[in-house]
DNA sequence: ATAGCCATTGACCGAATCGGTTAATGGCTA
DNA sequence: TAGCCATTAACCGATTCGGTCAATGGCTAT
């Protein structure tokens, strides 16, 4: 794998980001290695040239997305801010610059989650848990977070969970992720945290 | 194709379910004839003596399911309710009780959307042409409801787009379909409704 | 100029799987 | 007991699978 390594990092980029799309949405099993190579505009041979196996790959992939996620946190994570919107807007700041290196990383990472192929099962378990045991959002959001703010009445993690699921909502909707449908998300985030922070908060604190 | 009609309904949906199951996460290519059989748990040939063949059986499925959707409104649907989050809650019941009748639906119909195989591609841009012109969403949310009870500066528009992204990234998030997922669902859609209710309208409304 | 190295590829491998067919089975009815 | 029909295992040729390999061709070092 250190021939792969050896490449232009743009040539290595266009590589990861075909596989990463193949194996995000048809998962491990009916992803094939002509599909990457095709949507890499590469021969399936030098594929396994650079990774041996299908396996390999997938596996490789794995601990990449985990890497630069983990760098992405500890470069831009800043644990003085504690106003709730700030932390949530910090927290999707660093999804979307991931998602502008790696358009497909998140969508990828979700269906690793899922997999259930026998081939790569096992693996992904032992990866996952020397890795550390999220839940990354609520973590972010929640740990050294003042949640006092808030009106009576209003459960700071209803807030949180409509979020969630409003971000992966709008990125299971654009199947195609360009820079500008990620400044689009990245508007409408900005949208959504100012109407929430307008009425879900006291009003001592707009 | 009367064969498989005149099929006790129970067996006719474990068919249809497990179709819409593989149509749905795997794509028309990447779905194998032999993957549905499997998780209906019959053979292949069986499939093929009732369908004839793969495209047959998929557009069936989309015939079916805009068939499905449009009765499912037809009835439950009431002009009568102006007030936005009621219709929305309308919209909402109508779109789970689809689903308790077939959890797959949503995510099939949402994929045939996207769908790009030049075997079918053709053909499902005439079934959608001469079915209606939607998005049913936001024709159902907006024709004759009354937005005036929003405060003001809040953009209705907005909050309907929240709410949608929000129930997709949800049924994403939950890729196995249960009564008792659908039932959560259900709750947590109330609880939403009732959050924004409560902070985005006037207050001699609420 | 040329020898050699190495990324890259087309052609190929056996095995698996594809969409689809067919002959046989077996339960039901008359 | 004859016949019908849903259902299947076994099979078809074609394609695609993961993976290999020999040949190519551009690059560098001499």
């Amino acid at each position: 794998m250190e021939k792969f390594f050896s490449l232009p990092i743009e040539k290595q980029n266009i590589l990861i980001d075909a596989a990463l799309t193949c194996f995000g949405t048809n998962g491990y099993k009916k992803a094939s290695i002509s599909d990457i190579a095709t949507a890499a505009g590469v021969s399936k041979a030098l594929i396994f040239h650079y990774f041996g196996t299908k396996k390999a790959l997938y596996l490789y992939l794995i601990e990449l997305c985990g890497n630069i996620l983990r760098d992405e946190i500890n470069e831009k994570f800043d644990d003085g801010v504690t106003d709730f919107f700030d932390r949530i807007k910090l927290l999707s700041s660093i999804e979307i610059s991931v998602m502008k290196k790696h358009p497909a990383m998140l969508s990828f990472l979700n269906s690793v989650y899922f997999e259930n192929d026998d081939e790569v099962k096992a693996d992904i378990k032992t990866i996952i848990e020397n890795g550390q045991g999220e839940n990354l959002r609520n973590r972010i959001a929640f740990k050294g977070t003042d949640i006092s703010k808030f009106k009576d009445g209003i459960d700071p993690k209803l807030v949180m969970k409509i979020f969630t699921w409003l971000v992966d909502g709008y990125l299971s909707k654009v199947p195609i992720k360009t820079a500008i449908n990620l400044d689009d998300l990245c508007e409408e985030i900005d949208e959504c945290i100012n109407l929430f922070k307008k009425n879900f908060y006291r009003e001592k604190y707009l």
